[in-house]
DNA sequence: GACAATTCTGGAATCGGTTCCATTTTACGA
DNA sequence: TCGTAAAATGGAACCGATTCCAGAATTGTC
C-alpha cells in the first residue's frame, strides 16, 4: 500500500531489483508481462513488489512510452448542468478505460481556450475532448491543428480538423418546438440563444426557419437575440423583446444559460409563463420536471454525448479513423408552452 | 507554435542545443533564467527556440523536478450542481497559480474513491482536493495517509490526517431554519439527508437538535431519515413520512440529492409545496430563485468553496500547516416553508 | 604582465521506467 | 555427447528535461 520506503524515498524499480536479486530490466519485463519469464524470476519478483509495496511511476512510463493516458477535457463551463453530465458520463467511460481527465474551463474565452490547449499539448495529453467557443476561430484551428493528437469536438462542425465529433440533431426537436408553437397560432416567436459561429445555433435556426416556411409563414429577423450563450446576453435582450409592442406571444431559450437569463427577465417582469406567454426552452435543466411551471422543452441525452465523446477518442487512439455520432432531440410540450394568445 | 519539427518528431532541448551550437545544460539555464548566462548566449538560444517552436515538456520536467502541477479532484459527482461550482472556481483559481486539476468522480463509493485516490498517487499529482465519501473508513484513511501530499477535504472533519478543510457552518443555517419553521407552529419536521458518517449531516443535525431544545420541545428520531444523499433514498422516505398518520407538517431536505428526492416524492403524491406542507432545501440548486415555488433554503457560496479549498492547498504547496477555512451558511424564507398546518 | 577571482559553459549524472542487444542458460533432437 | 535453437537474463541506451561539477574564458587588481 505505501510506495515509499521507510526512509521517505519512493520505492523504485531498482529498489525492487535489488531486493529480488535480479536485473532491473528483469523487473520491468516480469511486471509488464513479457513472455520470456521464468516462473522462478516471476515468483521473487512479485515478493519483492510486495514486501516493499512497489507501485509503477506513471510520469517515468508516460516519459518513456509517449503516451499519458490523460486526456484534456475543455468545455465553457463545468457549472452548466447540461455540460456537468457530459463530463460525468465522460470521465467514467474515461476512467474504466484507463485514462483520466484533465479538466479546463474555458470561460467562454477564445483566448483561454487557446491557453489551455497548448498547456495540454505542453502536457502531452493522448487526445483531446473539446465543447470549442467558436469554430470560426483561425487562430484556434491553428493552435488545434499543431496539436496532432485525436480530438472529439462536442456540438461542433469543423472541416480541415481531422476530428471526431459528437452532434446534436438540433434540427428535429427545434423544429417541432416551433411546429408546435405556429400551430397554436403564435407568430411573434422570439429566439434567443448564442451567436451563428458554432454549430449548435446554426442546426437549431435551420429548425426555426423551417417550421415557419412549412406552416407558410415568414421568419423575421427582428425576433432574433443570436448573440451568446450567457444568462445576461438573454436576460438583456429578452427584457427588450418585452418591452417591444407588440411584444412576442413566445420565446424560445436555446441552452442554458439562455434559459436561465430568459426566465430572469420573465420572473423580473412579473409576466406568467404558461399563462401571459408561452416559452420552451432547448436543453433542460434538472428538476424541469418537478419544478412550476413545468417548462416545455427539447431535450437531448447528455450523458450519451459524455460516453459517445469517450467511445469516438477511444477508437481514434486505437488507430482508427475520426468519425461522426449523433444524437437525437426530443421536444416535450408541458405547460410552460400554454398561453400567449 | 508547432514544437514539432519536419518530421514530425517533437522539438527537444537537444535540438535547439545543435541549432544554437551551445551545450544543451546551456540551454536549460538559459530558459530556465539562470543568473549566469551571458547575453550572447541568450540571444542564440532564444533564436533557436523561436525558430523551431520549441516548447519545454511537462513530463520530463515532472520527472526530474519530482513535481507535476498536476492536482487530483476527488467528488461524489461532479453533475450535482454545488459540486461543480466548486470545481469550477476551484479549477480557474488553480489554473491562475500554474496548476491543472485532475477530475475523478467516486460515484459515492468508497472501493471507487479508495482506487482513485492511489491512481492519483503513482500521477504524483502535487497535492488532492476531495470530498470524501465517508469519515469513518479505515480503508480510504490508510489510503489518504499513504498519499504523502497536501490534501484538503471539503466539509469533512477528519483527524490525525494532517490535512487542511473547508468546513461550513452548518449549524447556523440549519438553526435558523428549524427554528423559522417551529416559530410557526410546526412540531413533526421531516428531516431527510445523508448518513452521520459524514460532518456535514453531524453538523446540520446539530443545528436541528439546538433549535427544538431552544423551543423546549422534544426531537424525535422517527422523522429523521439519515441513509443517504442520493435522490433515490429521499423519495422512498418522503413517501414513507408521507404515508404516515399523521404526517409531518414540514420537511428539511439536506443536500441537493436530498432535495431533488423529496421534490419528486411531493411532486408524485401531488402535495402542494408550501400550501399543504412547508419544505426547506439545504443547498441551492441553480433557479431557485425564479421556479415556483420560491424554495426557502440555507445558503453557501460554493464559489468561495471551491477558491477556498484551492488556496488551503497552494499555503500548503508552499510549505504552511495545514488549517482550515470555514464558509457561512444563511437561511431565507421562501414560499415554500409556508403553509402545512 | 601575471595571478586570483569571477563569470560562463560543457559534460555527465539523474529522475524511474522500457526495450534493444548480447550473453548465458536451458531444452531438445540427432 | 554434441550442436543448435529457444528461453531467460543482465547491461546499457533511451525518453526529455535539470543540476552539479569541473574547466574555460573573462575580468579585475597590483
Amino acid at each position: 500500500m505505501s510506495s515509499e520506503n521507510e526512509n521517505g524515498g519512493q520505492v523504485t524499480i531498482r529498489h525492487v531489483a535489488a531486493r529480488a536479486g535480479v536485473a532491473l530490466s528483469s523487473v520491468s519485463r516480469t511486471l509488464s508481462g513479457h513472455p520470456d519469464v521464468s516462473p522462478a524470476m516471476r515468483a521473487k519478483v512479485e515478493e519483492a513488489v510486495k514486501a516493499l509495496g512497489y507501485e509503477p511511476d506513471f510520469l517515468a512510463q508516460s516519459l518513456r512510452s509517449g503516451t499519458t493516458r490523460n486526456i484534456g477535457f475543455i468545455i465553457r463551463d463545468i457549472a452548466n448542468p447540461l455540460f456537468a453530465l457530459v463530463a460525468r458520463a465522460c470521465e467514467q467511460e474515461l476512467r474504466r478505460n484507463g485514462y483520466s481527465m484533465i479538466l479546463m474551463n474555458s470561460d467562454g474565452s477564445v483566448e483561454t481556450e487557446s491557453k489551455n490547449l497548448m498547456l495540454l499539448r505542453r502536457r502531452r495529453v493522448d487526445g483531446v475532448i473539446a465543447s470549442l467557443v467558436a469554430e470560426d476561430s483561425p487562430y484556434i484551428k491553428k493552435t488545434i491543428l499543431s496539436l496532432r493528437r485525436p480530438l472529439v469536438l462536442l456540438d461542433r462542425d469543423m472541416k480541415d480538423l481531422n476530428a471526431s465529433a459528437v452532434i446534436t440533431d438540433h434540427y428535429t426537436g427545434v423544429f417541432e418546438a416551433t411546429k408546435h408553437l405556429l400551430d397554436k397560432g403564435h407568430r411573434r416567436i422570439a429566439f434567443v440563444t448564442g451567436s451563428e459561429n458554432v454549430y449548435t445555433t446554426r442546426d437549431r435556426l435551420r429548425g426555426y426557419r423551417a417550421a415557419f416556411t412549412a406552416a407558410g409563414e415568414e421568419v423575421s429577423e427582428k425576433w432574433m437575440a443570436l448573440g451568446g450563450f450567457d444568462p445576461e446576453y438573454a436576460l438583456v435582450h429578452t427584457r427588450n423583446f418585452l418591452s417591444k409592442n407588440p411584444r412576442p406571444t413566445a420565446i424560445i431559450a436555446g441552452g442554458i444559460g439562455s434559459t436561465a437569463g430568459s426566465l430572469r427577465a420573465l420572473n423580473e417582469l412579473e409576466i406568467e409563463i404558461g399563462k401571459d406567454i408561452a416559452f420552451v426552452a432547448l436543453d433542460e435543466w434538472p428538476l424541469f420536471d418537478i419544478f412550476r411551471p413545468k417548462i416545455s422543452s427539447v431535450y437531448r441525452d447528455a450523458q450519451a454525448m459524455g460516453v459517445e465523446a469517450a467511445h469516438l477518442l477511444l477508437e481514434m487512439l486505437n488507430g482508427k479513423n475520426p468519425s461522426e455520432s449523433v444524437i437525437e432531440t426530443k421536444f416535450t410540450a408541458r405547460t410552460s408552452s400554454e398561453g400567449g394568445l
